[in-house]
DNA sequence: ACCTTTCTTGTCAAGATGACTATAAAGAGG
DNA sequence: CCTCTTTATAGTCATCTTGACAAGAAAGGT
């Protein structure tokens, strides 16, 4: 090893794959998409989707690609950050696997055409249900996803192009399992600037008044935060 | 690849590294601890500190003894977290390597004993200054660690075990270059349950009142945040 | 026509914030 | 020793934000 510890020459051999938390909401309700092992090890159990990085393929690319395949959503269409990597000896029983965990936002997910991928509740899973550190990784999108709503304009990316406030809201209380007053949610939203632009339009949901239409603004953090 | 693509017995090879943005505050500066590159790509500008991770050495171990072996700073004694990973296909020209990046703030450390190693100003560092992408790694880096002292108490990692409120003050104003109300600040920290616990003591700075001087206590989070 | 439902606006008290003033407790310098 | 300067800490007050709730607006159902 160099003095820098920087030699990449002679270097310990890695797997490199990215994991993916992909996350969508159905009022009232947060859910993940999971695909069904097909092979050993933790053969049949859930686990997230993920695969290899390729030799040349960036990281970012490499988990669009993923998402792309599995839900046919296109560059664009979601909210991608990093989440984190995840990287201890043992997590994979084969060999050494680093996995960088991506979160996907997505509204209006089409439903998997694989029998082999579903969307499980997320708080319906326990720890133990799922493949190697993935309730880990679950844990830790489930928790970034919550708290970004808190201080960022992100929930918008779980809702259609157009929607009304009332659909914003219950993105929030799906995400953070408990209720929010309509009126005082309605005032906040409101009040920041650049959260969402109004359309003009109004949407019938069936009973009650037609709600205004909004399409998400160019804003991308909340001054003040709404708080959980 | 197999239909989970996830068949690590056939896979890519990638070199898998830790890098570490070590950042303290010695007022009014908020500074970052580099290493000058003694090998080519890059010989002789400024890096972060890093090196590869063992074949079985968890990440975060891998930052550990980094973090260690360049400060003294052993486990327990510093905040140390995961950052971001950073992988693009050509940030080493030599082949593909894939960074862990961690954070670790640090109080008081020692001044470096190898001439290799140097803290600089991070209001002073050109982008262009730092090798391979680490100027965008220590972009993140100042900017998690800025936004942290805003919803967390982590601040205190910043100062000695036992320290002033005017203290804790200077590392707010020299991470985010701004000066603070002493008199606000100081009724935000006593409001904030668990944020800092009096030890009964004084500390005489020289001149002036002397303050009274307190210990991190055990909340992690703030609520309300402490603003920027 | 009336009730129910949902969206939207308004009201009000309580709490938090920012700017500022005032007092406390030290050292410095005559 | 007595003021001046400096820093820490306490207090004041107008303004803003929040949470709880009332009330009006606009639809469908019966």
């Amino acid at each position: 090893m160099s003095i820098d510890g920087y030699d990449p020459t002679k270097f310990p051999p890695f797997a490199v794959t990215v994991d993916l938390v992909v996350l969508t909401v159905r009022p009232p309700h947060l859910q993940v998409l999971l695909v069904r092992r097909g092979e050993s090890p933790a053969k049949g159990s859930w686990a997230l989707p993920g695969g290899f990085v390729g030799p040349k393929q960036d990281l970012v690319d490499a988990a669009q690609f993923k998402l792309a395949d599995k839900t046919g959503i296109e560059v664009g269409q979601a909210h991608l950050e990093q989440l984190g990597t995840f990287g201890a000896p043992k997590r994979d029983p084969r060999m050494r696997v680093v996995s960088v965990a991506h979160l996907a936002l997505v509204a209006d997910p089409p439903e998997p055409e694989l029998d082999s991928a579903a969307w499980h509740r997320v708080d319906a899973l326990s720890d133990s249900s799922l493949a190697f550190d993935h309730a880990e990784i679950l844990a830790a999108g489930v928790e970034r996803a919550r708290s970004k709503l808190e201080y960022t304009t992100l929930a918008t990316s779980f809702c259609s192009p157009e929607f009304t406030i009332a659909e914003l809201r219950s993105v929030y209380e799906a995400a953070w399992g408990s209720a929010l007053d309509a009126a005082n949610f309605h005032r906040k939203v409101m009040a920041t600037d650049g959260f969402v632009e109004a359309t003009g339009r109004t949407e019938s949901a069936g009973r009650g008044r037609p709600a205004r239409t909004f399409v998400a603004g160019d804003a991308r953090e909340l001054h003040p935060p709404i708080v959980r």
